[in-house]
DNA sequence: ACGATTATATCGTTTGTAACGATACAAAAC
DNA sequence: GTTTTGTATCGTTACAAACGATATAATCGT
């Protein structure tokens, strides 16, 4: 039933409104996915995130440029392939990925205080079933 | 437990990076926000916009005229107070907004349907008890 | 061993976004 | 009737986004 979908949809945006971070850092749109790619797919390099963003190879060349510049991330070269760059996740990079992406922990934890024992197990074990089966069947 | 917690980030940031639509239309990061606030708070105006992006008033009215130019919101005056603007979200800017915020709708009824009766139904309750309770305590 | 391919980097350019201060104007408040 | 409030516009500066063209260095194919 596509309104069941819809209502998910609505919860979801609303949970993520209401908890997630308040933005500091200046950002733009495309320097957070890539720090997303680079934080849940492996070895990933300059032809992928051009691929993945639909870039130009020179774009997303650049894009990962500024991105390193401010730290957030680092190239090293994959040992097998010395022309292919692998990115990694500075601790700065991983902590500004979590504020653009991740709920706020603070204000997640105050409602997970309002829940009883058995509601805070059935948001985990919700959770968990629906990453765990996204990874799978995607 | 602050793992626990970590632990329920790592669940959200994976659903949303495996079922998030496939971005599209060129969209500033700003805009998107004004989308969201223009669709979950009731008649905001610029004022209100400025003070939650934390930029000046200005700066928000020219976000909020290009939003406008392209189409994505429409402009109308309190009634009440015709200083005041009330902004609304079109049918094209409530679309960009859900490929913008929202789970891509196949994406996530091809997980629903690996899903067991129960385990829906559990998915399903988390999520409207986890935004009930955040609206109400935040 | 050498030309072809692949992965990445850099340059120059164009277009657009982000932000602000200064200024303006109209409605409301006092 | 002056002041405050809400919004809009102008001028400006700085930077981001994207591309084509070009360059370089590593690997592949034969």
């Amino acid at each position: 039933m596509n309104s069941k979908i819809e209502l998910l949809n609505q919860y979801w945006t609303d949970i993520y409104f209401h908890l997630h971070y308040h933005h500091k850092e200046k950002i733009s749109h495309q320097a957070i996915r890539i720090l997303q790619l680079v934080d849940k797919q492996e070895h990933i390099g300059v032809t992928e995130v051009a691929a993945l963003l639909q870039v130009s190879h020179n774009t997303a060349s650049e894009h990962i440029k500024r991105v390193i510049e401010k730290s957030y991330l680092i190239k090293t070269r994959d040992p097998q392939d010395e022309r292919k760059v692998i990115l990694c996740l500075t601790e700065i990079g991983k902590e500004v990925l979590r504020r653009n992406t991740s709920l706020d922990e603070e204000k997640l934890e105050k409602v997970l205080n309002e829940l009883s024992d058995n509601e805070k197990l059935l948001v985990e074990q919700a959770l968990k079933i629906l990453s765990e089966r996204t990874k799978t069947c995607m």
